[in-house]
DNA sequence: ATAGAGACCTGTGTGC
DNA sequence: TGCACACAGGTCTCTA
């Protein structure tokens, strides 16, 4: 469900809300999530302190006291909730797929609610989880001064599919999934269906559309997050809250609709399936 | 080595 | 109303 932006939204929230705060209790009602849980997954757990909540990628890095890492991904449709007594969040609309409850010292809970069960978590040490395998092979943030042109181009000379899907690899830029990678390229005006080594120049340096999708990338994931994320569905934020860069698509979930970039463009942006996922694009004026 | 298809799950919306 | 099918924000694994 969520890329980055969303990630990142979900971090701060969770972080402003959790940090220092001591798990009392985890209750595991069900174990198998995408992998199965570790083992003694709610006994490693209970005692520890949440000292400091990180992302990578998509993950969630939870730093936790005695040099434990906690890493979660929520796959396509994990959240997590926070109960503080008995707010209105203490009456979930779908308590079927609740598989973990974590209680804090102090009265406080988070839920983690999972319907297609694609979300995973894992204990890791705290001295070496980045060399775990879901780490060592990612690409840059695009938040970072590490993503640049100059990258990314021969990274992209190498490679022969469609720039879409070259994206969406998170060993290329860490982060993008299926929305973000559609708007990035439609800012960038540049095609989908591209194959991504003709993006670079003949002679090697990275050229204008190298460039531009850079730009593009780093804009629109940085105002996705400034947005609190998009919100599609009943999706919400740890407090419940919406994002609400959804108002803002320009082409992603908008097939049928005239191309944003109008007047200058006539287009209209079409639904297209690469590798067996939807991308929208504008094809008059992505090229 | 790289690219594409299939697999993993459940829910929702559409059309007949 | 019931049923079948397509589709959903991700990533891993298997096959050419």
């Amino acid at each position: 469900m969520p890329e980055l932006p969303e990630v990142e939204t979900i971090c701060r929230g969770l972080g402003q809300e959790l940090e220092g705060l001591e798990i009392s209790s985890v209750e595991v009602r069900r174990p198998d999530l995408r992998f199965p849980l570790p083992e003694s997954f709610a006994e490693r757990l209970t005692g520890r302190r949440i000292r400091h909540l990180s992302r990578r990628a998509k993950y969630l890095i939870w730093h936790l006291s005695s040099d434990l890492v906690l890493v979660s991904h929520l796959g396509m449709s994990g959240s997590f909730r926070i109960r503080v007594g008995a707010d209105i969040q203490a009456s979930p609309k779908d308590p079927a797929h609740d598989h973990l409850v974590f209680q804090f010292r102090g009265g406080r809970s988070l839920v983690y609610n999972d319907p297609r069960r694609f979300g995973f978590m894992d204990l890791l040490p705290a001295a070496s989880w980045a060399d775990h395998v879901w780490f060592s092979g990612l690409g840059p943030e695009p938040t970072g001064n590490e993503l640049s042109a100059e990258y990314l181009a021969p990274l992209l000379t190498r490679r022969r599919s469609p720039i879409k899907a070259v994206l969406l690899d998170q060993r290329t830029i860490a982060g993008l999934g299926n929305i973000y990678v559609s708007e990035a390229l439609w800012r960038a005006r540049i095609s989908p269906r591209r194959t991504a080594a003709t993006l670079v120049g003949s002679d090697g340096h990275p050229g204008v559309r190298v460039t531009r999708l850079v730009d593009a990338v780093r804009k629109v994931i940085a105002d996705a997050i400034a947005a609190g994320g998009s919100s599609i569905g009943d999706y919400t934020l740890a407090d419940g809250s919406l994002g609400r860069f959804q108002h803002q698509f320009s082409v992603y979930d908008r097939a049928g609709a005239p191309c944003p970039r109008s007047p200058q463009c006539h287009g209209t942006v079409r639904r297209i399936v690469q590798s067996g996922r939807s991308t929208y694009y504008c094809p008059v004026c992505q090229r």
